[in-house]
DNA sequence: TCGTATATTGCATACGTATGCAAACACTAT
DNA sequence: ATAGTGTTTGCATACGTATGCAATATACGA
């Protein structure tokens, strides 16, 4: 039924070894131009190509990475996962994708590590340490991306990490919020316990603080369209509002941004200032426009690209990468003060 | 290095022999209870989990599956992922991702074929009827989806498809249109040789027809955001513009839009009538409020996986499969004549 | 010419699992 | 006690490839 040309039959036809055939078919082996280029004719009339499983088998490796995420809904992930394939798949490495709740995440690890894969990529998800332990034994290396572990440290677990860093993106919209002269400032966050959540939302408060202006208001839309609607609502539909909001996340934003305009009737940003994380596409929408801090998703899957690679050589242990970020104003805050 | 622990080990330690292993984590298979609970006891403390490369390449089912798309810019596609992926996993099959441009999806195809998949889901992305037929001696069922082989009849050519009914979802929208007492309608087609563009076209195209009704005029966005934006400025920036355009999907729909009110000062629905096609979800974004022509995601990748089933138990042929949609009404068409 | 170094080749084996086959076993009915 | 039936078990082999090793062929220098 499959495909069912084995090296043999190539070798038969070619009147060489099998060894010969898998030799022309793996780079830097030593073979002569001539019987080279008979098992090339050979395999070609046959059709022949080498069966990965069974190489994988024999070389450990299956040039095969995992990349788990729990959901697509933001439009920062679906980037992630083209950009990620694309870079890979230069390098002869295929993507194999895992949804999975955050609750199954475990459940699916044991799956993952069955298909022998050589590296790990966990986004829009976390693993137990137990879990991130069980991979480090096996020798897989296993890279949160845009998320670091509970643990804070961590490397020490045995997990690498690529993070922009959004403490200093939290920073970055409070000094322009501040700048902008707004004093009724409201944030809203995302996942509670999501580290980039507590990053964005550390840095925010820690230059209002230093300012000495106190949170307005607060309210959680755990990284959800819908629960952020409706922490819009909670936030705004009342006397005493905000005229600033810091939303922990460009998917979030949007959604608070509809929900002023239509709902609510409010202008942003005469009425009210919008400030995203993430810079999706869609930030730049002409509807929405939306002021926000730029991570960039080629330079962090390039990072986690390099340290996969590092560590599937061996050539080096776990690593925290943290990339810069950079506000990109457009249209969603006030000018004047 | 990598997670080294063999069934021969846990029999050793199991003291039964390497069959029992396997036997234990086959279903199905004859083993007494009490043998059983021995390898089961055995290979948790070893921390054994079964090669699914080793036990692929025996059984001949790599319980993979290809997932081959050239873009996700379009929302509509990281659905596909989600959903598929899901479902798939449910049944112990997995997803392999592949991005490919449009022009060499055939150089990736030979990648895949090597990885033994047991089945390949070709999303925004054709390939040649060579490399189909490759697939289809390799025993390798090929689904496309939503999309339909260019030779008109696919089924012939030995690959499956599955689409919704874009001739009378073309139909729909016209109705409406003509409903509505347009008289001066556009159409801004996507890529012009695809089949969704060319069977919505032609469904729409009919209903004006028998109407008496000429198209106004019409552009091409190839399915991209920006060349939409282009070509609605060609479509509208003219004292002769149409008033309703049916835009071939909902992501190009939405860049037209934002041209049309913000670059060209038009409000939708009073003065321009705009219809799409998907249901994205940010068609239903309040900014956009986009009336547009259902596609069901899910019923789609339920049809896809029910295909891919069949076909990889050899209990069936190539099938096309066209699901109805339905027309979803928000508020960027005009109400009154 | 021969000796030595180098490039090429085939043999044999290993990777980790599934499975046909025959042997061993347990049990029931006679 | 024996034959007969059904269940477990281990042995051996196969899946398709890569690779160490020894053997062979080739080139080169003196």
């Amino acid at each position: 039924m499959k495909s069912t040309t084995t090296a043999h039959e190539v070798a038969r036809l070619a009147q060489v070894s099998q060894s010969a055939v898998s030799r022309t078919f793996t780079a830097g082996a030593s073979v002569s131009e001539e019987t080279r280029s008979k098992v090339l004719a050979a395999a070609k009339t046959l059709g022949y190509r080498p069966n990965a499983l069974a190489r994988s088998l024999i070389t450990r490796r299956s040039h095969i990475v995992a990349l788990v995420m729990s959901y697509l809904e933001n439009q920062f992930y679906p980037l992630v996962i083209e950009k990620l394939s694309q870079q890979l798949q230069k390098q002869g490495y295929h993507v194999l994708m895992f949804i999975s709740e955050m609750d199954e995440a475990d459940a699916v690890l044991t799956e993952i590590l069955q298909y022998q894969v050589d590296g790990i990529v966990m986004a829009s998800t976390m693993l137990s340490s137990a879990l991130a332990d069980s991979c480090a034994r096996a020798g897989v290396p296993v890279i949160l991306f845009n998320r670091v572990a509970d643990t804070g440290d961590g490397a020490r677990a045995g997990t690498s990490s690529v993070t922009s860093d959004n403490y200093n993106g939290g920073r970055m919209v409070a000094a322009l919020l501040l700048e902008r002269g707004h004093k009724r400032i409201a944030f809203l966050a995302g996942l509670e316990n999501s580290s980039t959540n507590q990053e964005r939302e550390r840095g925010f408060k820690a230059v209002l603080d230093e300012a000495g202006i106190q949170l307005h208001s607060r309210a959680v839309g755990h990284y959800s369209f819908e629960r952020a609607q409706q922490a819009a609502r909670t936030l705004f539909d009342t006397a005493d509002r905000p005229d600033a909001v810091f939303v922990a996340n460009d998917h979030m934003a949007i959604a608070v941004m509809d929900v002023l305009r239509i709902e609510l009737k409010l202008r942003v940003p005469q009425d009210v200032s919008v400030v995203g994380f993430d810079d999706v596409p869609q930030a730049a929408w002409g509807s929405y426009s939306l002021t926000t801090v730029v991570q960039s998703v080629e330079d962090m899957v390039g990072a986690t690209v390099a340290l996969l690679y590092q560590q599937m050589q061996g050539e080096a242990g776990p690593r925290n990468v943290v990339l810069p970020c950079r506000l990109i104003e457009r249209q969603s805050v006030r000018t004047a003060g």
